[in-house]
DNA sequence: TACCTTCTTTTTATATTTATAAAATCACCG
DNA sequence: CGGTGATTTTATAAATATAAAAAGAAGGTA
């Protein structure tokens, strides 16, 4: 029940992505990992699974690279979990003994309340402009 | 950021020494393991860190067992969660990158929501002595 | 005291996941 | 074509989760 550095990864490429949304140019894979300070080649896989699941696009060849597929504020940190981690606070175990039932019913309902919250957090609020510069004190 | 069968089990038995709670009488790890349908042996580690976290009281010896420290009503989830796992929603990674900062600002506001949430549930709501029967159809 | 029961701690083992890296391959553009 | 850069595949080290077992300590009892 911990946050992977994967998808922590993901969330900060996600953003850099949201921030050059618009400018019309792709980000190679050397920039998001420079400027997001992720390993290359893991980033390779996560861009991957975000492409897959349809919230980035890509073009190969010259000049190509990463972009949005749709705009930040259609694009929430719930949709970046469940592209990179699959599900979100699912319970690795089975339904049995005594007590089972009602568990699984629990973690259902505390589930329910991670999915709530994390898709009330858009692209745009994670990246907006200023927000790069604000935390450097 | 999955729920592992590890704190499940916890919740489970935990659960079961709810029930149990009043009687007066200790349950035995063989009791606990049978009822709840966790393996012994694991069960031993588990039950070790609920009493190290103050959650359980242990007694050795014939008749001995384990039963709760406190009522039920005054142990939630979150207490169980803490005790197994050391702490709920933690980043493994590092915060760095352009939106490194932000992004653990976001996480530490998502882990708030599941503290709330889970210390929202308390042991008498996980283990009424009806819920046992009331699920099997 | 001797002994049995049950918890307690430690050790060991295995499987799975996570995190990372490297290399080979494929597609696009000029 | 030729180069650039995405994509896929494969490998692997490290960490974690899960499990079993054995040795040890404590408490009660005969």
């Amino acid at each position: 029940m911990k946050i992977s550095v994967k998808v922590d990864y993901a969330c900060r490429v996600m953003a850099e992505l949201a921030r050059l949304h618009g400018s019309g140019e792709l980000a190679q894979i050397e920039h998001l990992a420079k400027t997001e300070a992720v390993p290359a080649s893991f980033l390779a896989q996560i861009l991957g699974k975000l492409r897959t699941h349809g919230l980035i696009v890509s073009r190969r060849g010259n000049q190509g690279g990463f972009t949005l597929a749709r705009s930040p504020e259609e694009i929430s940190l719930y949709d970046i979990l469940i592209a990179v981690e699959g599900e979100c606070l699912q319970r690795s175990g089975n339904v049995a003994g005594r007590s089972g039932r009602r568990m699984k019913q629990v973690w259902d309902e505390v589930a329910a309340a991670l999915v709530q919250k994390t898709q009330s957090y858009t692209l745009n609020q994670l990246a907006t402009k200023q927000q790069a510069e604000m935390y450097y004190i």
